[in-house]
DNA sequence: ACAGTTTATGCTCTGTGCGCCATATTTGCG
DNA sequence: CGCAAATATGGCGCACAGAGCATAAACTGT
């Protein structure tokens, strides 16, 4: 597990993947991180205005974590 | 430059630090990323419900990007 | 101490995220 | 194909982000 995102977009699949790989639903995330599976659907799919607060919701539920970065060392 | 973020606000002081390395004002990275001075102080603050659309358009005028992995191999 | 610059904070207004509930659509499996 | 589980979508309501504008507070160098 190791994505790069330099857009909301990016996040999306991210999440997912990374939720799948755990094996786990949406609802099962959504009451794991306390964010709802509306939401969820919502976010994997790439809707931008997502907060950050969710995001990190997010990320913790699936025992994640973010790292910022100079754009030179990805792809 | 290479932070870790698990909260909101860890972002902004990734965010801060990149800024200041790079010689760069507030209000000259506002123009740069199309986001207002006063929005970039509140989040380097770490003001929590920032979005993720903002956070992209300060880390791209930053030419950042962030990684998103597992939280092994953080501290 | 002063002046200029940078950053922080207060207010109003518009847009929208997300909770919450319902339901439609898609996916997976027998 | 058919049914159940999973995911997507729509509406309503409230809370809050961020634009825009003003100004205060904190730093900086002289």
């Amino acid at each position: 597990m190791n994505y790069m995102a330099r857009r909301p977009k990016d996040i999306g699949h991210a999440l997912r993947e990374a939720r799948k790989q755990q094996g786990l639903t949406q609802t099962q995330l959504a009451s794991l991180s306390g964010v709802r599976q509306e939401t969820i659907s919502r976010v994997e799919n790439g809707i931008a205005g997502t907060k950050l607060v969710t995001f990190f919701a997010l990320l913790g539920a699936l025992d994640l974590e973010a790292t910022i970065r100079d754009r030179t060392r990805g792809s």
